[in-house]
DNA sequence: TCAATAGTTCAATATTTATAAACTATTGGA
DNA sequence: TCCAATAGTTTATAAATATTGAACTATTGA
């Protein structure tokens, strides 16, 4: 089996990302791994919303947001343990993920949050939110 | 020929904004359409950035901007021109639609762009740019 | 009424997406 | 070491979308 592939940081693209998130569905996930502390699985959304989704689909959802550049996937055990790409999307998409994700009514994590004109105060975290 | 659907101003979804506005095609053409002060037609599309666009493809793509509620086409005579539904826009999607045209490299109209945090100063027009 | 121009619709084809089923990978026992 | 359990990927194919040439509709001006 092939490894997972995840562009470089200069190889991600406005496109790919747009494409990515202008699927709601996708938009919820990385929205929910870019809040969450403990990295989510795939199968942690087998159920979205009272929504079952199929795990061949799930997985092919997580391949574009790696693939785009949103998410990096971490093998840990027998589980895949996904992280948001923070580092490499905040100074050149940060505004963008944040408008998409807020348009779709949908929280973003601290580390893409960062709103630049205010003095980068300690952010209120939202932990422990029914999934 | 049945006449063409504009969604009401409670139609518009981001889902369906971000749909059209995914394609860079359309993104274009979007922000070509939103800063232009004579309202294109469809024609004015045939060539884009050197790469010739054949008619069906153009109306298709001008049916997806309007259906999301982007623009709205009018007849005038043997065409139809067409607008950015500015008004009906900035308040709920001003922030998403200048952040994706931003992060394209593209080019906003005054009409959506109206930065809230400085004071509402005259814009230095752009108008006459080769297309 | 006809020709010219602009745009839409239709139909055929090509591409993309969704998903069940089969497969690979890792781990923790027996 | 081998097996079962769990997690995720790949493959095959069916369904949905996109692209585009060709035929059509609409408007205008001669």
């Amino acid at each position: 089996m092939r490894p997972l592939y995840h562009p470089s940081k200069e190889d991600i693209s406005t496109e790919g990302i747009l494409y990515a998130l202008s699927d709601p569905i996708r938009a919820q996930i990385y929205s929910e791994i870019s809040c969450s502390e403990e990295a989510p699985t795939c199968s942690n959304f087998l159920t979205l919303k009272n929504h079952k989704l199929p795990k061949s689909t799930l997985c092919q959802h997580f391949k574009i947001l790696r693939e785009a550049g949103l998410i990096r996937s971490e093998r840990k055990g027998v589980e895949l343990r996904n992280f948001s790409r923070c580092g490499d999307l905040k100074e050149r998409f940060g505004d963008l993920i944040r408008a998409v994700l807020a348009a779709y009514g949908l929280k973003v994590g601290e580390s893409v949050q960062n709103v630049p004109s205010e003095p980068k105060k300690k952010a209120v975290a939202e932990k422990s939110r029914p999934r």
